[in-house]
Order: structure tokens, then C-alpha cells, then sequence
DNA sequence: GCGGCCATTGTGGAAATCCGCAACCGCAGG
DNA sequence: CCTGCGGTTGCGGATTTCCACAATGGCCGC
């Protein structure tokens, strides 16, 4: 609750590991909650509030790959460290390139997983920020018309009004109230700025 | 000759391992060159036509990570595919992260080796173009003269004539001549335009 | 010193954008 | 039936942008 999604998650299903790793990182001042399998992660609808997951591969049920590629199909993006006493090169170099953010081996150095866990909540947080800036745009963008989503789009190509108003077959001084309404709802003063709005992200 | 940028190149130190794997490739029809060495690749100063570099890890001499390392140090950006049979998982780790295409173990399957480096050479292919791209924007702003950049900086903020000519100490018919001059090196040929153009890099 | 590039300014007009005020129409919901 | 929303249009005026034509002054290299 202080840190609602600065947590780090461990799923481990060895009791020993999982106190050592608590112990570890609550000793560092951070905040930690673990899980003894994937499932009980999941069933607890915690999910939301974790900034960084570190998981055991080899676990009885779902495994820790299995729990990265649910987390990624249902749009749970978030920074995971694998951590496995039986990996194996092909096993870490897809995980890596599926998007994990590292892949430590057992036995694993303290600092060194600490330093990673940290890099990822700062990683995660940088996402957040990103994603909501991005999702702020989105529901701009929601509350447009259909029609002035057509206006939007010749504006944002560089047509001037006149252009736009017999493309659309109406006449100028509609695209110029649909065109005040767009810059009204999306926030900005000008076609420019709205441009840079909606620069940097792909639709 | 016929595909400049299009080529394989497979460094390893052993005779038998790229005579195989130039037979390999050749095979399927795709341009392949071999060398003994990194030191032997570095000097014959050929890198700049290879679009996907398959490394050999333990060689004497340069290995196959310290190429890779130099070329990164040296703005060389092309997929790298590690080839190695003395692999561990942080070596593997490693590399992926720091943004080798694939790490691959000896022994490796034929094909997916070849699928994974035609993959390459596609990504390097994009990548070209969309560098080409950029350094196209680059070299049209290095056209700009200083007091053109300024205006357009202000011209990308929004700012209307009036507000830049008041902000720069010139008149607003100054302001005007230099937004021509603008869109017209730039190419574009509104502020939108110049917008969306600008849009999409980093500065 | 001359020519070229750059920054600057003016005049004056055409074209485009921006806006408040007002209104009509069609359609879905209460 | 009345209301609200979205799309549409008109009028008229203030602002802003865009441009052609014309010109001045500074700096730099030949």
C-alpha cells in the first residue's frame, strides 16, 4: 500500500529459497510478498500490484515459463528474473529475447540480484509512466467523433481546410468546427502540437 | 556484387565448420563469405557489406564477443548470430542482451540456423533503410543555418509568428522568411508536415 | 574590393485560419 | 413529444499565414 506497484514478487515453490530471498531483500528495504507457485499468484489478484517478478523456472504446476507467457498474452507487461539452478542455453535465450528482463543461475550473488531487481523496478515504473501517458492519448482520442476522426486524419496529413471540406464533401466552415472541437478534446492549441501529440506511438 | 549489403558472414577458426557452413548457405542460394578470424575480417575492410554476421565465439585471438563488442564501439549495427559449443547461459545472457540476434549451440539444426539468418538479414535490411531514412532528415537539417533552426524549434512548439518574431527580437516579415526557407529545405510544406517528418527520432 | 551567403525589413495583397453567434436536421432515448 | 448530441451551414470579422518584389548590412573567401 505504500508502494502499490513497487512490490517485487517472488514464486518459488522452495520454502527455503523464497525466506532467503524475502529475508534478502526485506533486509535491503524493500518491499517483497511471495508466492509458493504460480498459481497462487495468480488466483490472489495481486498481479496488478507488482513491479518486478522474480521466478523460479522448475515448479510443480505451472512452471515460470508458463507463468511469463500467460503474463504476456493477457497484456501483463512487467519486468521478470528468472531464476534456475537447471537452465540451459537455448531455455535463457529465449526467454531473454521473449522479453525477460535477465536470467540469473543458481547459486545466484546477493548484490547482484538485488542490482537487478532494482533495475527493473525502475524499468517498470519508467513503463508505467510511459503507458499511461500513451493510454491518456488513447481516450483523447476515444471521445472523438467518427467524423472528426476523418478531419483528424487529413489535418494531421497536411490538408488545409479547403481541401479537407471537398474531400469530405461539406463545406469549409464545418471542417473548421470540427477542427476546433479536435484541438478542444485532444488538449492542444494547434494542428503542430497535435501532431507531436500523437507523434511516438505507432497506430 | 550483386547484393551489397546482403551477404553472410561466417567467422570461425575452423576449416571444417565454415566449410559447411559456406556450403551450408550456398546450397540455399544466398551469398556467403568465410574468414578465418576476426582480425582476418577487420582488415580486409569488407565489414560494411555484411548483413548478417555469424560469429564464431572461441577463436584465437579476437573472440567472437570481443568483435562484437568492437563493432558496437565502432557504430557497426548488424545482427550478430553466436555460434558456440563451449557456451554457458550468462555468456548467452549476455550477449542477447546487449543485442545479439540469436546465440546457437553447437551442434545446431541446419535449417534453423538458415531461417535464423535470413531473419537477420531481413531485420538488417530494415534497419538500413530506416537509418537511410534518418540520415536523409539529418542531412537536411544540417542545411538549416542557426537562426533557421532557432525559428523552427519555436515553429515545432506551436508558437505562432508574432510570439517567435517577439521572442527572437526580429520582425514578424523575418519570421516569415526564415519558415519558408524552412519548409522548403526541409522539404515539407507545412509545419504539420514538418512535424510528422521530425517525428520518430530522438534528438 | 567583389560576389555570395545570411539575417534582416518593408509594402501590399491574396489566401487561410480562427471564432462568436445562430440555426437546421436526423436520430436515439426518456 | 421533447431533449440532447452530432453533423451541418451561414455570416461577418479578426488574425494569421503565405508570397512576390525589393532592398540593406555584415561577414567571408577569392
Amino acid at each position: 500500500m505504500s508502494a502499490p506497484e513497487s512490490q517485487i514478487f517472488i514464486v518459488d515453490d522452495d520454502d527455503a529459497i523464497r525466506d532467503a530471498l524475502g529475508w534478502l531483500f526485506r533486509s535491503r528495504g524493500h518491499a517483497v510478498r511471495t508466492w509458493p507457485s504460480a498459481e497462487a499468484l495468480l488466483d490472489s489478484g495481486e498481479i496488478a500490484h507488482c513491479g518486478c517478478l522474480v521466478l523460479d523456472i522448475r515448479m510443480d504446476g505451472m512452471s515460470g515459463l508458463e507463468l511469463f507467457d500467460w503474463l504476456h498474452e493477457h497484456g501483463h507487461t512487467l519486468p521478470v528474473i528468472f531464476l534456475t539452478g537447471h537452465g540451459d542455453v537455448p531455455m535463457a535465450v529465449g526467454a531473454i529475447k521473449q522479453g525477460a528482463f535477465d536470467f540469473v543461475e543458481k547459486p545466484f550473488n546477493d548484490n547482484e540480484l538485488v542490482d537487478r531487481a532494482l533495475a527493473a523496478l525502475a524499468m517498470h515504473r519508467e513503463q508505467v509512466s510511459k503507458r499511461a501517458a500513451l493510454q491518456a492519448i488513447e481516450e483523447r482520442i476515444a471521445q472523438l467523433t467518427q467524423r472528426e476522426i476523418e478531419v483528424m486524419e487529413r489535418v494531421l496529413a497536411g490538408q488545409m481546410n479547403k481541401v479537407i471540406a471537398s474531400d469530405l464533401g461539406v463545406t469549409m466552415r464545418t471542417v473548421e468546427v470540427h477542427r476546433a472541437r479536435i484541438f478542444e478534446k485532444m488538449g492542444v492549441r494547434s494542428a503542430v502540437e497535435l501532431a507531436q501529440v500523437l507523434a511516438g506511438r505507432k497506430d
